[in-house]
DNA sequence: TCTTGACCTTCTAGTTACTGGAAAGATTAG
DNA sequence: CTAATCTTTCCAGTAACTAGAAGGTCAAGA
């Protein structure tokens, strides 16, 4: 499999793939003669690993971690649920600074006239 | 006043202030014999401004937008409301997001037992 | 007066996770 | 045979700062 192949099979774009393998996230892969990557179906599925993972907005080093885990048959299902309930923690801390961002913002859009003329309550708050 | 007190003023690290007048968001200080930077209290104004827009999201080209639109005695609320709304969309727009993959990362947090066995049904999600 | 500590300056480089583009070689279809 | 579509490497750019180094300045206290 070249590298297209693997990029479409694995839902990320080749620059990507290039990128994990550069960053030492996968194994860099095996070449042909002529130097072309290739993959294989093990690590077309590490790499869908990882894009299921970033989904999730877990960090590269995070990834990492979970990578290693999903190889490794004495690991512990307490390490993998550390790992996603901090960031479970992020993603709610996350929610309610949008929740409050949210309603500030849409209370001043709403006051706001929007019409030609400079008052604006918009402006104001932030001034 | 020098940066510190500005900094302290405005509410945003000395480096930030710095960076701010660098790419010409706000306009670049006088300064002293010496070299140091001098800013009065229009100055100070601005970057208040500048710190309230940042925490709304706002990005810098966004607040250079904003700004201008501070000091324009001719400006329309309409361009302002324009701009906020697009912020606002783009708030509601991440937290769709954020909800459902709080809802399935919850979900799946809930479901692992996190003890010393491997099975995990995080990991079973991933891979 | 000297020194010490807290300022200030500029400059470079690092952060995150890619992404774009250039230059050049390989492969494939017609 | 040629043109299009791969592939490679390498360099640079993104956003918005932030860290740190090397060195100049200033005010207060001994």
């Amino acid at each position: 499999m070249n590298i297209s192949a693997a990029s479409k099979a694995a839902g990320l774009p080749v620059k990507t793939v290039r990128y994990y393998a550069d960053i030492g996230l996968v194994q860099a892969p095996s070449r042909s003669e002529a130097g072309y990557r290739n993959y294989d179906d093990a690590s077309v599925r590490k790499l869908v690993f990882i894009r299921r993972s970033r989904e999730f907005g877990f960090t590269i080093e995070e990834c990492r971690e979970l990578l290693g885990l999903y190889q490794d048959q004495d690991r512990t299902s307490s390490e993998v649920k550390r790992i996603a309930s901090k960031r479970l923690e992020e993603i709610e801390e996350k929610q309610r600074e949008l929740q409050s961002l949210h309603d500030e913002l849409a209370h001043l859009v709403t006051s706001c006239r929007g019409d030609h003329r400079p008052d604006c309550p918009i402006i104001d708050y932030l001034g």
